[in-house]
DNA sequence: CATGAATGAGGTTTCATTCAT
DNA sequence: TATGAATGAAACCTCATTCAT
């Protein structure tokens, strides 16, 4: 719905396709370890190349800077998660509405466990972005929150839910993924995965199923 | 409940307590205003002078290292917020849970709304902080969070409330918080304040309300 | 006999062994030049650059710090000199106690006379090294000492000497060489090399040749 | 004999005499200490001044800077003990020139035991001494050379003493007093102070005396 | 394609000295 | 006379980036 083609473009001097794919996933891959331990700014290019087992002047012919290897991190993790949930959602079309929220949730919080850091670092890091690169890991994020809002929606259709902003509902449900990715200092000290996953779905489904007790939001909205 | 004594210390070369207040003060509202607009890595010691209207040299009479400003900053801010909101608990004494839990929310999402700054800062730069500073931080969000699990337990003794986890639903209310501040370039596109408070509300009240028809968690807690 | 393995280490980001010695080399030659010329703590690192004809950066790609080569300059001079007069008394072997004594002096002499500045420098500025730093360098100063009192043991054995404490008299003799170098200022005014080197050894004759007329020591004694 | 008026100024802001000598007296024992443990350059004008429990200003109303402490210091200590030589020899004016000679090594070795600082200190700092200020150091040293000088050359009249070049062994008994503070570190280990001062006084002693199987020196000298 | 030595601008921090109080 | 807050130049050191090999 609101995918845009990249804006913000990575320099490489290299001709070989193939291999600049393979490289910079490599790359990617190593510098997200030595990012996360220390944050992009305190980790020096001299440690990515040590990671990835290069040459420092090596990283250079697959990212024009530092910043390049920032954007890859993140768009690549935020493409694909975006992507990933996707594809899943193709699965669940014969599903009820509320069973298909449910499982899209769980599938959530589940990328989130599986890629704690990369959410961690995204919310820390993507502001060391010039603006364009930004604006693609945003875009990424607005798809997500579309899937569940159509979701959501489709629910309203059928009769089974009640919301009255469904894409401010889909952003909520969205960011408790976050959290069980950020404050992971404090969830795991006391609960599970798979009781913060019941939990939360459990709270977000009585929020949503039709019921008439609720109070009144304003009405006002410019959701569209 | 959880307040500690401060385990991370500020050196200065002044004896003179309240020239040191008054400059530290000073210091920790310039310099959030510089490490807002460009982070704090990339904010060097003489913007701040700058910003502060000070000799470079002299800042360090006041603030040992750019951490240590670092840390006021997000220590000032954590702390002003848990005693803001403990104030505010004791004129809800006389109210029902319900009505208090409503105004808790309120006063939370205001705080957020007028300090969406720091809020936003403290999720990006905490990693940069020696670990005992981090404690410190750490320690004024458990006791934001104990102010909503104790609302919600007298809920559920007073029989208005029915809650698996009060401790995590008081810990997703404060996440809710901060997704106000975090989120704004998506949130404040689509919805006022007034309407972002009235729909987290409304879901939180369905979500705790008296209520048999939850999805079973899995009973398993490390709650105490 | 107290040669210990070095306690203190240097940095280097290079592995080629070769350009770490040949550069270190290098930069410990220009540097002794310019901390002579001003000390140690008014050269800066930027004029030990410029007078390596490097840049700053790379001067660290050598060592680690200011300090590593102070460090280096002081210790690769007194294990040198160690080493200098260990190589010249393995030629010392067929001679008299008494002629390889005086052979020895004036090798040692010859050595301070040729490495006056390091001399100096090593007497003001080995206070501004680490701890076990300064142990290495103390243990190349033993070794020399060790020397002298070997000598004059066997002098002692074959009845040409009569000493009451060889090592002392050996730590004498050492310092009369930092003598030649610490006190120019005053000794070149007045003397040549030659009359020096003659008067000393003949004065540290007289003082270990056999003779019963010694005022007699007080005996005690912790010389092994 | 070669006492000249000090050549280096010492600037203040004072008029009251009495005061300005009591508190640069102050300053330079509590500089002292200081300076002995940490090095002159890395001892800050703070330090100073809380050791002299004054403030850092006031430091500036007695000396014009950094600089004229050590000089102070140096210059100070270096005078004393020409002073102190120089009283201590008029009293042995009646003794024979050996007796005299013994007495005054005992007194020199006796200065510099109980003022090992500020021998250590006078070789590593005065180099950071402006020229002028150096001048009057080496004055001062002179007066002390010259005092044994005399005393050899007045054994030599007598018939006691043979010696080529008076004035080079007196020198080298004053650097034997330097020796016993510069090499604490090594001497302390094995030699108490009796015992260092015996062994070296007799062996110039052995030196001096009237003898005729000393190596010849080359006759050529420079001495006035 | 790959290396890593070299650069040098710029970061944080220190500290001798001044000067208003 | 005494204070100590303030200054700002300059110190050490880092590190993204380039380029000869």
């Amino acid at each position: 719905m609101c995918k845009l083609a990249s804006t913000f473009s990575l320099r490489t001097f290299s001709t070989d396709e193939d291999l600049v794919k393979k490289r910079r996933n490599h790359i990617v891959q190593c510098a997200t370890k030595a990012f996360t331990k220390q944050g992009f700014s305190q980790t020096t290019m001299r440690e990515i190349a040590k990671a990835c087992q290069m040459s420092s002047g090596n990283l250079y012919h697959y990212f024009g800077a530092k910043d390049e290897i920032l954007y890859s991190i993140i768009n690549t993790a935020t493409s694909l998660q975006a992507e990933c949930l996707e594809n899943f959602t193709r699965d669940l079309d014969s599903m009820s509405p509320t069973d298909a929220l449910v499982q899209l949730i769980r599938k959530l919080l589940q990328w989130h466990d599986e890629n704690q850091d990369v959410t961690l670092f995204t919310y820390q890091e993507t502001k060391n972005l010039p603006r364009n690169a930004r604006q693609d890991i945003f875009d990424s994020e607005c798809r997500i929150v579309s899937l569940f809002e159509k979701l959501l929606r489709s629910g309203i259709d059928s009769g089974e839910f009640t919301i009255n902003h469904p894409k401010l509902m889909a952003h909520t449900i969205v960011t408790i993924g976050h959290t069980w990715a950020l404050r992971r200092w404090f969830l795991r000290r006391y609960w599970t995965f798979e009781t913060f996953v019941n939990e939360q779905t459990s709270a977000i489904l009585k929020a949503v199923r039709r019921d008439t007790s609720a109070i009144a939001g304003d009405g006002s909205s410019n959701e569209g």
